[in-house]
DNA sequence: ATACTATAGTTGCACTGGCAACTATCGGAG
DNA sequence: CTCCGATAGTTGCCAGTGCAACTATAGTAT
């Protein structure tokens, strides 16, 4: 018989979920105001830069950013539109496609970043002494492994 | 000049990110597959059935359900018409409608419930220690609490 | 080589949610 | 009492997302 939660622990899923929401709400309408982008755009911009060629397969992408894989068709699609990435053909699998950084889309990330880790800092890790940021990462982190798997 | 996350802040952050759209995936899937519940729905029988007479209007009922009142309208449209929730007059205000829980509703809520937190618990709360649930609650409602007010 | 199964990505469709505009009502100022 | 600004809720419209179905290609077994 499994357990369900005490009431400590049921505030503390409770104070995840508002918190989660008020937080990506704020974070996403700064970034919006600041430079024109959604956050879901500004993800996909990070995990590119981040990767090694600044390019990443479709796949790959999706699980980064946390989107269905028909989800990112679309948001690549607005995204190409944009200028800010582009497709590109892949050799050694004709079935895939990489997505890559362009120019433009480099510079929206370096034009964006600053005003919006401005923002995580002070709406989110404001919030946190180290220790507690330590330990949140470390928590997080161990609920996020024990995820089942998708697909 | 506002300071910007550390390394140790950033991947909590981003942990955070991850883990709230893996776990309430899971939940959702699971809360669908259990009860035909969608989580919004569920959200909403338990704020209704937390309140006072089992009623709410549609206003404070937006804000508890971290929706906004024209998403609220048709959430509500929905779960009137599935019946587990009813639309009542506010004499003292005509302006106003309560969102009352039906019978079926509340039944809805404890048959979907026990297997719901079981899995907030299995999802969630097992990888808590309770000071770490004590101390990720605390943490997460000084951040909550920080946030700017809507409207 | 052939066939069979798995995987990458895209598309049709339906659903959900927000914004802005709208109606109805409230509550205060003159 | 009347007007006027504020508030409650709904609706039209549109953007974003997932599921399932589809096409194309890869990998594997015979």
């Amino acid at each position: 018989m499994t357990r369900t939660p005490n009431a400590a622990e049921l505030a503390a899923w409770r104070a995840f979920l508002a918190a989660h929401a008020r937080v990506t709400e704020t974070l996403e309408k700064e970034l919006e105001e600041a430079a024109g982008l959604p956050l879901g755009w500004y993800d996909v911009l990070v995990q590119l830069d981040e990767s090694e060629a600044g390019r990443l397969r479709m796949h790959d992408l999706a699980r980064a950013v946390l989107l269905s894989r028909a989800g990112l068709t679309r948001l690549v699609d607005r995204m190409c539109a944009a200028g800010l990435v582009a497709r590109e053909a892949c050799e050694s699998d004709r079935r895939g496609r990489f997505v890559a950084l362009t120019a433009a889309g480099r510079e929206a990330l370096h034009r964006a970043a600053p005003a919006h880790l401005a923002g995580v800092y002070e709406h989110f890790s404001a919030h946190l002494s180290p220790a507690q940021a330590e330990s949140l990462r470390a928590v997080l982190e161990r609920v996020l492994a024990a995820q089942p798997l998708r697909h």
